[in-house]
DNA sequence: ACAATAGGCAAGCATTCACTTGCCTATCAA
DNA sequence: TTGATAGGCAAGTGAATGCTTGCCTATTGT
């Protein structure tokens, strides 16, 4: 798709420049579908962060709006889902060689 | 090589989160081997970046420490190279593992 | 030698960012 | 209902970050 492209770039690269962010990616890759309990507990317990809930909510959002996590609603339950989809673009953009013609970038 | 592993994720991650330095490592990829004063002069030309010298310097030296960029010296030249190597341990801590999930992956 | 070029080092400033604190809404169970 | 659970919103704070300014060293050309 033509999504995750172009303006999301940079949220994508400033979504993934925090390590805690990056953790809360590995524990969706091992586990979908957690709430947002079940992840802060998981990082107290497997990554002894000492980190209060609203972190992790605030750390959710911008991984959804990066489009990395996607959300489900519930009841009062919201499950969190990760969406490897966007991280193609960085292999994309400079693994592969050159061969387009003058691809503009995204900064 | 064992390198870029372990604590240098957060240099990687923390060196392609800013906009300018994700220019520069497009424009090491269009041409390689470039000095400090050529690539200062291309973000000026073709990226309308009004950025200094030294901005220019301090960005290459934080894509150096994550390994990103490679320098060699010629007599007063430094010669900057881009290096892609980092970037696949991106690919292989995430897009790997997609055996478990609700399947929703890659609309 | 002298000046121009290519680059480096360090302090200061302004913005961004991660995190906390406090209070609020919604859903479910007794 | 009441209380407990799951989550959200907003203001405030301290640290990190990008950039500038000023001065410095090394190499090259005349």
């Amino acid at each position: 798709m033509l999504a995750y492209c172009g303006v999301v770039a940079d949220d994508l690269f400033k979504a993934l420049a925090d390590p805690t962010r990056r953790t809360i990616l590995d524990e969706l890759a091992e586990k979908s579908g957690q709430t947002l309990f079940e992840i802060c507990s998981r990082l107290s317990m497997k990554h002894q962060l000492g980190i209060s809930r609203q972190a992790v909510s605030q750390h959710l959002a911008v991984l959804e709006a990066a489009g990395l996590v996607e959300t489900r609603r519930e009841g009062r339950y919201k499950f969190h889902d990760l969406n490897t989809a966007p991280l193609r673009q960085i292999a994309e953009r400079w693994l592969v060689p050159d061969t387009s013609g003058p691809g503009k970038s995204a900064p």
